[in-house]
DNA sequence: AGTATTTCCTACTAAAAAGTAGAACAAATA
DNA sequence: TATTTGTTCTACTTTTTAGTAGGAAATACT
């Protein structure tokens, strides 16, 4: 099995996929990126983020069903894995760790349970 | 001025060099990942990126004084920058928000004050 | 049928991050 | 002074991540 590491924007992405639900495909993804972060993005590389998520095993995807909007090609839906949601686990909790004991940090209250 | 952004890698070394504070030199840095992460490192992969974080402005180093131990070369002592230690919140506060987004974390306090 | 709209998709390129190899240096001990 | 130990340092390569450009679908409206 690969090491399989997730780069920061990888990581944001797989949370704004789960932070979007059912409205997790690829424009809107790319459009909370932009309102969450005050960065531009293209769709491109929001496009091809996800597609090597889904590589990684980290998102799967299938064809939504066409809305009764203006017109537009049926959305492709990403929802997170158990192996992506443990990835993400796992990124959390060392980043917690390393926050507390970092004296600088150290003052905030860090509670998962 | 440069989109000044950090890898994950350079995120933990950054902090590493935090939470080991007056023995932030390069070796322990790469012990103290080592004892961590359970992930190997090589040395010249944290010198790089040590200077590569210098180069970003958020670390920055002197060489420290002989100490009395069985020999060896000055130790080069790193510390956090102002920048750096802003690089830091920065990133912590935008994954907190997220993840108190993401519904299979929200239960989760998440407290910084 | 034709057009506007929304979204997907792929192949490519660029940039950045991570890792490697191996030499060089400084100090303490023998 | 030779050896050992702990550590730095640099140039380079590889791998991974991020970004670009532009075409192709699919759908609804007219």
């Amino acid at each position: 099995m690969k090491e399989t590491k997730l780069g920061e924007f990888e990581e944001v992405l797989l949370l704004l996929v789960g932070i979007l639900g059912e409205e997790a495909y690829s424009f809107k993804v790319a459009e909370e990126f932009e309102s969450q972060t005050k960065r531009e993005v293209s769709i491109g590389a929001v496009h091809s983020t996800l597609n090597r998520l889904e590589e990684k095993g980290f998102l799967e995807s299938e064809m939504g069903q066409a809305t009764a909007e203006r017109g537009g090609r049926r959305k492709r839906i990403y929802t997170i894995t158990a192996s992506g949601q443990r990835a993400l686990e796992t990124s959390r909790d060392f980043r917690v760790s390393l926050w507390s004991q970092f004296p600088a940090f150290a003052t905030g209250k860090l509670n998962f349970d």
